[in-house]
DNA sequence: ACCTCCATTTCGGGA
DNA sequence: TCCCGAAGTGGAGGT
């Protein structure tokens, strides 16, 4: 068999699998050795190495590697996809606009091509969010501190969204961010913002930051801002046991 | 064949492969309709569906549904695998320690298993990137103003680094925030932060933030704290024909 | 190991 | 559509 027959079958056999990508119905996975050329809002390129190329339905295209969580070069939902047969052999081309972006993906050696009709309609249930640290605050707003009544949640200003919004014991205005990991400077900065507004009409009010843990800077960097922290790590599902959940505790 | 012979068959293909993949001498990638659990950081559950499993020789799992550019379920590099032949069927499971997490892959019918013994050590090569703008601007510091002379790069400060810090015609510092997109209000944050140092003792030192575009808000925000927008689009190889490189231009 | 920040971030929600 | 902010963010580079 010549390389030109083989590289005709192959060609064949994507350009189909390609159009029931595009129709919405079907997967596509390459096994190949190949190189990838990218060009959008950044350009790169990506030299022969073998990888796994996933043409999703929904016009999402991966790239990935034997190493890493993410693809070295992808396409977000929305392509469309064609195949290409350049001089320098089949390659995957997955083409969007707004912005305008173009991915190629060269295939020097197809090992395998797989297609797969997948149909997938679950919803992901997560636990553990902010939004849920958020509910859980909302129930219990002593565990910030006594005599804190919330107000609001999501608040909108001028300058962003107040997480949640209050009243201390002696009546100020609260402002208040949460975070579900360790706070970071960038969090105190978001504090002051959206307490800015505040301060220049009541010097009162108060900004805390709400995380289940901060280095000493951040904190020294709260203090210099009289703004305050507050730890809060164990919130809502973390007691529940949840080798003990499956389907029944999500529906 | 039974149920019970075909799922035996399963998990001694599966078991083999993910040996071949704790070697770190394959990849391993697994059509099937499956459920999946998450327990870590947050916890998770998404019910059964057509995916796409991925496991890498360097301890990386993916879960890919038919849409989206994210995988539903991962675990990043350095996780172990196993197959458990549990009670509701075999599963892929996908541990890692720091933060002590777990995935598991129901799987409830397996379609396909296919292994790949890939390698790939081609370096990727990213073009376009805040880096390249750093040094176009250290190259044509005109480009931001006339008379600017840049100083230093990636200055390190108490609370955090300043891209680029140099000196105004007047002879004022200047530090500069670079935005390889368009400028948000925590970008502003961030620069108000480096330049709050600087201003207690010289209150006329300037902060740049330099970007493609910036809303109007944000505009606003930084006349509200005396900070300036430099305008910069074009950088670097944007003029460069992408279209004409290939490995030549990257090598 | 911690800190800091970029990313072709992606994704979701609201105006 | 833009804007804003979360994410199980991941990943790199420095200390």
């Amino acid at each position: 068999m010549s390389f030109q027959s083989f590289s005709d079958e192959i060609v064949g056999r994507l350009s189909r699998a390609i159009e029931a990508v595009n129709r919405g119905s079907e997967v596509l996975v390459v096994f190949a050795n190949c190189d990838v050329e990218y060009e959008g809002r950044a350009s790169g390129y990506v030299g022969l190495g073998d990888r796994i190329t996933i043409c999703k339905p929904d016009g999402t295209l991966l790239v990935h590697r034997p190493t890493g969580t993410d693809p070295v070069n992808w396409q977000p939902p929305g392509s469309s996809f064609l195949i290409e047969d350049s001089e320098n052999g089949p390659a995957i081309v997955a083409r969007r606009s707004n912005p305008e972006e173009v991915v190629r993906v060269y295939l020097d050696l197809v090992y395998q091509v797989a297609r797969f009709e997948a149909e997938d309609s679950a919803p992901l249930h997560l636990s553990g969010t902010e939004m849920e640290m958020h509910e859980y605050i909302l129930e219990n707003p002593e565990e910030i501190e006594p005599g804190l009544r919330i107000a609001e949640h999501e608040k909108e200003t001028t300058y962003g969204t107040i997480d949640l919004f209050g009243y201390g014991e002696a009546g100020h205005p609260v402002l208040m961010e949460v975070k579900r990991r360790r706070a970071t400077l960038n969090h105190v900065d978001q504090l002051r913002r959206y307490l800015e507004d505040y301060r220049d009409t009541n010097p009162n009010a108060r900004g805390i930051l709400i995380a289940p843990t901060a280095s000493e800077k951040v904190k020294r960097a709260l203090k210099n801002h009289r703004l305050e922290f507050v730890q809060l790590s164990e919130f809502s599902a973390e007691s529940t046991n949840l080798s003990s959940m499956r389907i029944s505790d999500f529906e």
